[in-house]
DNA sequence: GTCCATTCATGATAGCCATCATGTAAACCA
DNA sequence: TGGTTTACATGATGGCTATCATGAATGGAC
């Protein structure tokens, strides 16, 4: 049974999208094709009809779930800036959350997936790279408002200090999940250190 | 063939040794049994004599892997001290490397294995959340040396936001090695971030 | 020195999974 | 509206891998 172009670029989406979320839970590694598939409402069959490999959607879906990524935090800056707020602050808080620790699925592709994308060959790990690059240069845009005059190397090694700290901050919360306090005093240790790599007051409330 | 009682804990140990390389360089799930044993010089049959599963084999060497981390973090500070440098900068120093980004089979397994094992069940993630406590102990210890009055809270926070920016650094680094220059200016921003969170002057040659 | 337990090697077994082959029905085009 | 193309479903296929079964040969206890 064929279906209207729309509907095909439809299957298309939920497939890159059933594939964002289930790789980020599970690992690239640890999701069959079929599973893919079945959360987009397909059979396995369909697959390959839309993607070269798995390893092709891989990258795609790479890609494109950081470049969302990126977009949401270009919005939650500007949004933050509307109501007054600092949006570095705003980036950090939205990220450093017991709701991202626990929802991996909606979470950044990053602190998933970074290790096991960075072990892969250069169509996968190209395509982390590519996504690194457009989240640290969300965070040195904002940098460079707040402070105009900032070199350029400083502005870089500082986006990239707050870069490591949400991510190892959700990296590590995430590994000590068993012991509650350590993990929320993980998630609030990496939130001052961001801040303060920031140039910002270590907490707001 | 039967061997002698030593021989058989040296076999042993080969293998929990051989697959604590290949997991940090691979990732858990690409290592076939096969391989550990035949780095460990032996035949995929003699496995299931010393471990009862590929598991079983992988939550004892997350164990292994991050209690030795834990132990050569401690040598390393006492050492420092012994030579009149600051511990917490030694280790900082240490662990953001070239040389531990790009060797991660003689490296941190929670920066190489950390989301992965994550994700698993209770026995490997178990296994996790002891070796962090480890290493976060060793950091604990060091700063109650240096601010002996320090509040618990703010040590524990203080020791897992290193240790978060330590592994941020790596994993960060590692995502972005495709670009050299922005890889290393990821370690030199993580690096002072470290420091910054330990109470130390952000720069020492 | 003999016998038995044990350790390892070789060789199944069985399941999973990426990918391909085929058929079908509907969409698109003239 | 009829023919062709296309998207999907069903159903192989082949390779990989964890685990088990068997056998040989040696260490260790008496």
């Amino acid at each position: 049974m064929r279906v209207d172009r729309p509907t095909v670029a439809c299957h298309r989406a939920a497939i890159l999208q059933a594939a964002g979320r289930l790789f980020r839970r599970r690992g690239i590694a640890a999701v069959p094709v079929a599973d893919i598939t079945r959360e987009a409402g397909l059979t396995h069959g369909a697959f390959y009809g839309h993607f070269a490999s798995k390893d092709a959607l891989a990258a795609e879906s790479c890609r494109t779930s950081l470049e969302d990524a990126a977009a949401r935090w270009a919005a939650r800056a500007g949004q933050a800036r509307s109501l007054g707020r600092e949006p570095i602050a705003a980036l950090i808080d939205g990220y450093l959350t017991e709701r991202h620790r626990d929802a991996p699925e909606e979470g950044c592709a990053l602190a998933a997936l970074g290790p096991e994308i960075a072990r892969a060959g250069p169509p996968l790990s190209d395509a982390l790279g590519t996504g690194v690059a457009a989240l640290a240069a969300v965070l040195e845009q904002e940098i460079a408002r707040r402070t105009p005059g900032i070199a350029e190397t400083d502005r870089v090694r500082t986006a990239l200090a707050i870069l490591a700290a949400l991510t190892g901050g959700i990296v590590l919360a995430r590994a000590c999940r068993a012991d509650p306090e350590r993990s929320r005093a993980t998630l609030a240790g990496a939130a001052s250190l961001a801040r303060q790599a920031a140039g910002l007051t270590p907490e707001p409330p």
